[in-house]
DNA sequence: TATGAATGAGTCTTCATTCAT
DNA sequence: CATGAATGAAGACTCATTCAT
């Protein structure tokens, strides 16, 4: 996926070693992924995004000529490339805990690295009427999803996952339960008057819960090891 | 009509529709809560809100004085009244099965009435950075909240509840599911290519998903009991 | 034409008597379509035109919703009307001499009133390039321009009109030759250091020049009664 | 190429065409000349010179400091050659139609070769209100003009020279009527349906006209003389 | 109650201009 | 020579708000 490459600016030709992660778009970029998150997309204005960057609401225009295209880069730099290497690996014929296991696994990860992903994929892509979604939805990976779905039916059909669930449900469940969660932090400290979690902890229980839910109440013997296996690789 | 004022003839609302049974008051804040729920409060121009009500914005002046208070307004008149009506029966002793349960139903029961409760929620209350949680988490029944972390937490002090789960995080976990689930019905439909799923599939792949995965791996004698009956009841 | 009904103010039912040339809205296409003429359209700015009003800008986005709604409205109530009024009169049948001094005679007669027209016209709409012509265009009385045509065309035929004119040339010579003088008031007195000429010599000038160039060195004896008479009308 | 600066890659010139026969103040020039008869010198921006210039914006400053110098520099070396081209060979005790006849044979041959002549004339120059009208009119051939004044009027005095006619209006009534044909040759064609006229017919029309129209009514013996030897002379 | 008129402040955008390289 | 980066000022447009009627 050639989107990332806008993240490996080292090895830069032609220009003055100037720090790659100081150079202005990026810096503005930047600002933006970060007001999205705290403010949401449609509560950030282009000023905002320029003095968080340190310049003027006029370099945001020489550098994406407009909000739109402003919006587009984010979407396009920043959150099609998580998309790839969150759902990338899933492939078929792997086990649904094993698929949910790494999925929260990886999307923990991500999040940990960048914490604006929650808050944006929730509040922009997820709701609906969220803004970033319909310049997301042509680039989500179905085939992906569908795998996750077939995953899931297929476990039904052999009682090793919960009858009770919808299939095509899991994938919000399993994003959901993840994004809520890191998207809640802030709200989670202020209710509890505590300092924020570790993430381990939060993993283990999202992981904990998604896949003791999926497997439901079915026969405790194979499943088991599926289950077992996937967990342990998520600690 | 003047046979001259051409002004304001582009996006003007015409005459109000004259709903003798809602006076225009409810009529603006339905209209607001609608499109708080559909674009979000930031996105949500009065302008926007006397129109979707058949109304001239100077009416929402009339009724609320400024955009603040009919913020308010809607907090305190459509919001608060949900949270009571979610969290009040909860009690202590109650079984944390039953209190997940009971709540995923209520939720549930009030957003297939009120559809917009789910995005609005999920994108401004519970969302870091929501523009309405700050005229909300003086409200929070924190006490209700404390009773059900301490449902679970006494729950795996007796290891009838996941041991691996934080108490504390199952308040997000729930509402967070149910949120979620109902906020990206489009979504859904969308990259699903159907059309929407019935409540009570939605209901049963919640409580499922939550209550097995509260209960985890325990021994399957006693609580089973409580879980059955709970599920029983959700149905 | 009821296009001419924007001027017709009085009698405005179910409104305070404001005079109706105070007219918000009227102030502020007078004071456009002054500006369009004195400085050209894109030259002129929405504060410009608020200004010369005695209002905001604001108040031009509230009567006009944009820029592109209020150079139309000036077209649609301001320059189709003199269209219709100037070419409205044109007959098939009519003399060609009678038809050019009834169309310069009319265009003058305009222009003595609203002096903006002459330079609008000439730098909006005939020359290439001007703003104002795509807005016209297809409201152009093509009708009329044929009847002027046809006439001078048959006049040829029957050698009572210069030969070596182009028939369809005369549409703008006529035009061309009014606009020019009356747009170029200004800098004649300023060339010649004198005060402006009076219209009737400046018609007089122009007819004879239009008439006499027309009827070129064909014979002297019918036509000459047909231009003499055209002439004198227009004294 | 920098394999990163996404900056300005919208609406970017690209590397310039590297003409090697113009040199890139001449290419700004032509440029600026070019735009200013298409759009008029108001709507004409820096970055539309620059652009069609194959160059940077930042170029134009290079070579003209600013915008003020850049229009000085069209008028100075494109505009005012023109000028002395099409009057110098304007001399006292030439007859009026004859002093007629060449300046539109001038005219229109230098139109013919740099066709943006026609429009910025008119829009910029005639018309009250150009732009480009201040910094020309201390250049203006104040004497000429005068001469061909007092031939009119001279004529007028001996009769052969139409006696209507305002000796100080032929001057614009000849220019005018040049620059207004070959000003509005795109509407011609726009409303006829036909390909453009040419230049020659254009110069009969005009040359007919005027000179018809300059003669007048008045005794047919020796003025004809003058005007056949001035017409034979344009065609 | 209800509205149309009016406005100041702020947002997005463009543009001429400057400057270091 | 030539450019990319950067900016202040201004233009178009939106919006919450006020007010007289």
């Amino acid at each position: 996926m050639h989107l990332i490459s806008h993240a490996r600016t080292f090895d830069r030709p032609g220009r003055p070693a100037a720090n790659p992660d100081r150079d202005t778009r990026t810096l503005l970029l930047n600002a933006a992924t970060e007001l999205f998150a705290e403010k949401g997309v449609a509560a950030t204005t282009l000023t905002n995004i320029a003095r968080r960057a340190g310049l003027t609401p006029a370099m945001v225009h020489y550098h994406f000529a407009d909000r739109d295209q402003l919006v587009d880069a984010v979407v396009k730099e920043r959150i099609l490339p998580l998309i790839s290497y969150v759902w990338d690996p899933v492939q078929p014929g792997d086990e649904p805990a094993e698929l949910v296991a790494g999925l929260v696994q990886r999307l923990l990860e991500q999040i940990s690295k960048a914490p604006w992903i929650a808050s944006t994929w929730m509040r922009e892509v997820l709701i609906d009427g969220g803004l970033l979604r319909p310049r997301l939805v042509k680039h989500l990976p179905f085939d992906k999803l569908s795998t996750l779905v077939s995953a899931i039916a297929s476990g039904q059909k052999f009682h090793t996952v919960n009858p009770e669930l919808q299939p095509q449900l899991i994938v919000f469940s399993t994003l959901g339960l993840v994004m809520i969660h890191m998207a809640t932090l802030g709200i989670w400290s202020e209710i509890f008057q505590r300092p924020p979690l570790k993430i381990d902890e939060i993993r283990r229980h999202i992981t904990s819960l998604l896949l003791h839910g999926i497997q439901g109440a079915v026969s405790r013997r194979k499943p088991t090891t599926h289950k077992k296996a996937a967990v342990r690789r998520t600690r």
